[in-house]
RNA sequence: GCCCGAGUGGCGGAAUGGUAGACGCAGCGGAUUCAAAAUCCGCCACCGCAAGGUAUGUCGGUUCGAGUCCGACCUCGGGCACCA
């Protein structure tokens, strides 16, 4: 055989590992563990190229590690639950267990021959009872420690479809498949108490060295500490029970710049307006309209309405402020209610120049006099300033020293206190839908809400279902909800509300250490293989997933089912870019877009259209994402080209933390190089004595390709790794050295191909007689001695500029260096006499004469 | 709107504050071939005949020296708590 046929010789060298039983995660107490964990799929139906890139990433990592003599575990399973399955048994008809299982079986399937060093023996979904019963065991604890509590909080109802909607379902204000106006509603919901941990949460991300640095700063402006002041205006003409209004402020140093106060259109009290108040109700109704994400909230037009109630301004009873409902202010955050200063607030200045409040300023530029503002005069908080309405302080202080003597002072006046708040709100995991964990609570009419005895778990999902009407199917079951009471016995009702898929993924790395032992974990297991060494996964999940599986973690350690040492689950972090693509769209009969898949679409330069001739809208290249369908199947490169090139592919060119665009070009190349490679060894078991004096030279290159994989794959630079593999065989290629020089030199280049393309890798190990797999082989080490150079190139700039360049002994003391510079022909030419002002030598790099 | 990133040839990208464009793709030229495929060799930022000049989204700044550090802006992307 001349030729390398992935087709044949994948799958042989699959079956070798298994035979080997190569990829077995073992609990070695004689060696140390690695635990390498990418970010478990969602079973949508097919992988993509973002699952190819996240899992090979995650490859090269595991084999690179298992090289280096570590005890690596390396697990799969599927993030299982949730709406799309729903929404598939609403569309297509079916089940959505059936969808769910039959899209795990098709994605194992095109997942296996990929080659992924993966132990598959520890595989499981979130949705197999096995596993979400666990998790209801969990819940029961969480219970019993207090972290679980209900209160009610607000969803987008949608009024037709009589139905809860997820935030990706309101589209513009709308129902996504009614379009009705959807409503703020507001419903009784469980919650895992982690504000509780904000503190600690935000503080522990001090520790965590090899996460991203972008990461930690989303984390913690997420959880959002702030300081400030606590305290409450009194009030005139509010109903009973008002008397006094609650406020917070981070800027209490601008109280003497209040012009108004405003409330929640979710405030108790706006609700007791509401009732006998028929344009207030008409406005918190319109608010209400809005939707409930943060991002609908803070982009609508900033509106309010003026109440009639009035406060008094704590240091000035003759001052009163009107209470407006606004739709800008946030119930969840401090108290809901707020002072508006609109000299110093954007937000507030639009909102007074709306109303025509008074604008009146705190504070000037240091150096500046009071003049009538245009816009909000907002510095940053480490500025100096001059106070004209100050109140605590010096006249000119800094925004920061002013807050903290404004709480001084108010505290000291008897008006409110300082306090800590953070932004980060209890974690909401209700959800009025089938598909996911059932809460195991029930609901007796005498003892309340009642945990399900463990023994009775898992309360399983029940299989007769209808998907034809919306709503949630739990609901309207004949008969699950019926059960007995845990505690009286008496007749009672299961909750129908299951768990946001968020809690599923929050703690399935700790599974893997035992997926299957009887409890949620097994000591022993958790205690050898946790933390996640090593978790690599998508950017968008900086910060939900993250914060939840940390808040789980610590959660999970207190009912303990982890040791102290994992409260900090991942040890380290990368996050890897997107795999992007055009979006198309033809637009429906509504004006709505109508996604299409790329395959669908044929790309002209003046356009695409659909095969039929449609004429279809080209988006920008984002996110791959089954809701806009740019999705690319993998699986055609595999068939053409084998695992190895989609590998190669994915590994090459982009930096891995970068987003890539997918296109089709490129992949063709990648297997031309293979093939290369592949016929490059071939050639040294044919091949005749060649050169002895050019040994040195190729080894000396491969001692140095060593140190440049290496350091590429320890660094997560998994491209420039590949680009130095080209470089080497390059160099291999030219080469005329010694058969057994070109043998040695071909055996370690396979051996750090082996992580990128394994099978490739063991077939050239094979054919050149290494012993074993290659999988099995120990990474090769550089000798430090191979990589030192005797010379060095100086580049020498004049004022900046390069204009020659000399060749010097590495070790050449400065001095000589400038001797050696300055007489060169090309640097007298460029100084034509000129006196050298400055003269700066950087050993080893660079020589810089400024005229 | 708020928080976090990214922007370098035709394209993907490389570059501890020290020769901008490694490596790859595409393109061009050549060898081989009856011809092709495959393979091999060479060229390849822009302007300029050249000397040389201009170039890392834009505008400023720090520095002997800036793609890299600082400030402002522009564009694109991620997240915004019920998409996963």
């Amino acid at each position: 055989m001349s030729r390398y046929d992935p087709a044949i010789t994948e799958a042989r060298w699959q079956k070798a590992w298994d035979a080997a039983g190569a990829f077995t995660a073992r609990r070695d107490e004689t060696r140390q563990k690695y635990y390498v964990l990418e970010m478990f799929p969602y079973p949508s139906g097919r992988i993509h190229m973002g699952h190819v890139r996240n899992y090979t990433m995650g490859d090269v990592v595991a084999r690179y590690k298992s090289s280096c003599g570590f005890s690596v575990l390396h697990p799969m399973g599927w993030d299982a639950f949730g709406m799309p399955a729903e929404n598939a048994a609403m569309e297509r008809g079916g089940h959505p267990k059936e969808w769910t299982y039959g899209n795990i079986a098709v994605m194992r399937d095109q997942m296996k021959p990929l080659g992924l060093s993966i132990d598959w023996s520890r595989e499981f979904a979130t949705c197999d009872p096995e596993y979400y019963g666990q998790q209801q065991s969990m819940f029961i604890d969480f219970m019993e420690k207090g972290l679980v509590y209900r209160k009610n909080a607000v969803v987008n109802w949608d009024p037709i479809d009589m139905t809860v909607l997820a935030n990706e379902q309101v589209i513009d204000g709308k129902g996504w498949r009614s379009g009705a106006v959807v409503e703020r509603r507001e419903l009784t919901q469980w919650f895992f108490r982690i504000s509780d941990f904000a503190g600690e949460l935000l503080e522990a991300l001090d520790g965590l060295n090899d996460w991203p640095e972008k990461v930690r700063l989303m984390q913690a402006n997420w959880i959002g500490k702030s300081r400030g002041l606590q305290f409450a205006f009194d009030t005139l003409g509010a109903p009973e029970g008002f008397d006094r209004l609650e406020v917070y402020t981070t800027r209490p140093d601008t109280l003497m710049g209040a012009s108004f106060a405003a409330i929640s259109p979710d405030h108790p009290l706006a609700k007791a307006l509401e009732t006998g108040d028929a344009k207030v109700a008409e406005f918190v109704a319109e608010c209400r309209r809005i939707g409930t994400s943060e991002e609908a909230l803070e982009k609508a037009e900033k509106k309010g309405l003026d109440t009639g109630i009035r406060v008094r301004h704590p240091f000035d009873p003759e001052w009163e402020l009107p209470v407006y409902i606004a739709n800008f202010i946030l119930m969840d955050y401090g108290t809901g209610a707020i002072f508006g200063c609109p000299a110093h607030d954007q937000r507030d200045f639009d909102f007074a120049t709306k109303y025509s409040l008074p604008i009146p300023p705190v504070f000037v530029a240091e150096g500046a006099e009071e003049a009538a503002l245009t816009e909000a005069f907002v510095p940053m908080k480490s500025e100096r300033v001059r106070f004209v309405r100050g109140f605590a302080g010096g006249q000119v202080q800094t925004g920061e020293e002013a807050v903290n003597a404004a709480i001084e002072a108010c505290e000291a006046r008897g008006v409110g206190r300082g306090v800590t708040n953070y932004r980060l709100r209890d974690w909401g995991i209700s959800r009025q839908r089938y598909w996911g964990c059932p809460i195991p609570v029930v609901h007796c009419a005498d003892c309340g809400v009642v945990a399900e005895k463990k023994e009775n778990l898992p309360v399983r999902l029940p299989d007769d279902v209808t998907f034809d009407k919306p709503g949630n199917p739990l609901d309207r079951h004949p008969t699950w909800a019926a059960t007995a009471c845990p505690s009286c016995g008496k007749p009672a009702r299961r909750e129908t509300d299951t768990m946001d898929t968020f809690v599923d993924s929050s703690w399935y790395y700790a599974r893997f250490t035992s997926p299957r032992a009887a409890t949620p974990t097994d000591a022993a297991d958790v205690d050898y293989w946790m933390n996640v060494d090593q978790y690599i996964g998508g950017i968008e999940h900086a910060i939900l997933h993250l914060l939840y599986s940390r808040f789980f973690a610590r959660a999970m350690q207190i009912c303990g089912h982890l040791p102290e040492k994992a409260i900090e689950p991942f040890n380290a972090l990368f996050t890897q870019g997107m795999v992007t693509h055009e979006t198309y769209a033809t637009r429906g009969a509504d004006g709505r877009p109508v996604w299409q898949l790329p395959e669908d679409v044929v790309r002209e330069d003046a356009g695409a259209r659909l095969k039929d001739g449609t004429p279809v809208e080209v988006g920008p290249s984002i996110k791959m994402s089954k809701s806009k369908k740019n999705v690319v199947d993998p699986m055609d490169i595999i068939t053409r080209y084998g695992a190895d090139t989609a590998r190669w592919f994915v590994m090459s060119d982009s930096p891995p933390e970068r987003d890539v665009e997918w296109t089709a070009s490129g992949a063709d190349a990648t297997h031309k190089h293979l093939s290369r490679v592949w016929r490059l060894a071939h050639e040294v078991t044919t091949r005749g004595a060649g050169n002895p004096a050019q040994d040195e030279a190729l080894l000396k290159a491969m001692h140095k390709t060593i140190a440049e994989v290496t350091a590429g794959i320890e660094g997560f630079a998994f491209n420039k790794a590949v680009a130095k593999l080209y470089e080497f065989t390059n160099t291999f290629s030219k080469s005329d050295a010694s058969a057994e020089a070109k043998r040695v030199a071909m055996l370690t280049m396979a051996q750090l191909m082996s992580p990128m393309v394994p099978h490739l890798a063991e077939d050239i190990w094979s054919m050149l007689g290494g012993a074993g797999l290659v999988a099995q082989a120990p990474w090769p080490k550089a000798d430090p001695a191979m990589l030192v150079e005797d010379t060095v190139t100086l580049p020498i700039q004049i004022n900046g500029k390069r204009r020659a360049e000399i060749v010097v002994p590495k070790d050449m003391p400065p001095a000589e260096v400038e001797k050696i510079a300055l007489a060169d022909d090309a640097v007298i030419k460029f100084l034509a006499g000129q006196p050298v002002k400055k003269l700066i030598v950087v050993p080893g790099r660079i020589v810089n004469v400024v005229v």
